[in-house]
DNA sequence: ACTTTATTGTAACAGAGTTGCAACTAGAAG
DNA sequence: CTTCTAGTTGCAACTCTGTTACAATAAAGT
């Protein structure tokens, strides 16, 4: 992080939460971590540094298909991008890579002329656990 | 609409709204819409008929990348589904169906044992009109 | 150490969406 | 056509996520 920005101790606290996620967190969750490391830390501050990253590129934003109301869901931008699949029913969140993903995305930009900065998909269904309970 | 559901005045106009849309409408646009039909309906009814409608899955909600706030967008559900494009510079919002996009999701039934319900792709880039004028 | 200016915390705000509840009404039954 | 009842509406008050203004603070270059 050059050009102007400054690393403070919040922006590393918040960096270090994110990365060190075990799983999706979503920016309340990530506040009440960063205070475990900083008790000083505010809201305000994690929203603007995870608008700061996402600008950057450094963390994606999911929705995770609303399951959970209007929450957004963080994680690091990963190498390759992923597809999120939530389940409707137990609402685990499971992820997925795909050559065919990277086709699809290559052939976006080559017959749309569109370049592109950043993608989501998310799917929304009932994982094989749940779908065999079906009857109950 | 069977099983105990209603097809009230109010229903009507909403979903006469969303069908005739000629872009994606965010709930407010989809009241003021309705209340040039019916003045009396409220922002309540219009947040639950949406609700109704987006578990039928008569419509889908959408994101669209964010990019004006936290609103949420909706469609009628197509019969095929299609990738949503917002150009990060201009906000046009493109459409775009591919047979790679189809299979992917058969992969995914496949591979993951997981039984699709919806899907949402959205990508965010820069469309070929933003793309030529990016030195400005 | 000094200065500049990005960044922070506080507080107040904005907007999307939700909930409790009494009043209303679509649609079925008589 | 009238009655009944449970699904639905409108209102008001609320919750929650995220934003803005601004004075105080502190990185990082000199």
């Amino acid at each position: 992080m050059s050009r102007g920005l400054r690393m403070t101790r919040q922006r590393r606290t918040i960096l270090q939460v994110v990365e060190t996620a075990k799983q999706h967190l979503d920016a309340s969750q990530i506040l009440r971590k960063a205070r475990r490391l900083d008790p000083q830390i505010d809201r305000v501050t994690v929203y603007r540094t995870l608008g700061l990253l996402k600008r950057h590129g450094l963390v994606d934003e999911l929705d995770l298909m609303h399951m959970q109301g209007e929450k957004h869901f963080y994680e690091r931008r990963p190498q390759r991008d992923h597809i999120h699949m939530a389940c409707l029913r137990c609402g685990k969140i499971s992820e997925f890579e795909s050559d065919l993903f990277d086709r699809l995305k290559g052939q976006i930009q080559r017959d749309c002329q569109f370049h592109i900065a950043v993608t989501r998909l998310e799917v929304g269904g009932y994982c094989s656990h749940c779908r065999t309970g079906i009857a109950e």
